[in-house]
DNA sequence: GCCAACGTTGGC
DNA sequence: GCCAACGTTGGC
């Protein structure tokens, strides 16, 4: 299959495109996502070598600040089982599946933040699912014309 | 910090 | 299976 892109919605104080530059290796499990929606696009679709935006939110100015790769397919996520944990959830019985992680790795990080502002007031971009309003979704595709044009903006 | 929009839960 | 209540997200 072609390769996809993705949106994936972080908080920059819990965890930035700094952070996943300045693991080992610049790899890094995205675990926590608590959302079916987000849950299939995992397990259906993210493949390895397919690109992601990394979009910071709740902060100023949200926006698109680099982008990252996949670089492990969906497995299940252990944080679900762990109680100390903020993403624990105590429905999952130990050993059930129920939430999916995959691995990123750093890619780039824009000299300038695409912001949410930018997104919505241009043509091109004004689709794209992160402008809805409303949108919790933390995990959406993108398409490849959206993907290399944010990559122009941020460059 | 506020609060609209949304997804999930659980009583019925 | 409906839907009100609740908790969370995330822009502002």
């Amino acid at each position: 299959m072609a390769r996809q892109y993705w949106l994936f919605k972080s908080e920059p104080d819990v965890f930035s495109i700094d952070d996943l530059a300045s693991r080992p290796e610049q790899r890094e499990p995205w675990d926590g996502v608590r959302n079916y929606q987000a849950r299939n696009f995992m397990r259906d679709q993210i493949k390895k070598g397919d690109l992601v935006l990394f979009y910071h939110s709740n902060c100023e100015p949200p926006g698109v600040v680099g982008i990252a790769e996949i670089s492990g397919e969906a497995r299940p996520d252990p944080s679900s089982w762990n109680p100390k944990s903020p993403y624990y959830d105590p429905k999952v019985k130990p050993g059930e599946a129920r939430w999916l992680m995959v691995e990123v790795q750093f890619k780039e990080k824009f000299s300038k933040i695409v912001t949410l502002d930018t997104i919505k007031s241009d043509p091109k971009l004004k689709d794209m699912l992160v402008a809805r309003r409303g949108n919790r979704l933390s995990i959406t595709p993108v398409t490849e014309k959206e993907f290399q044009h944010i990559c122009q903006l941020g460059r």
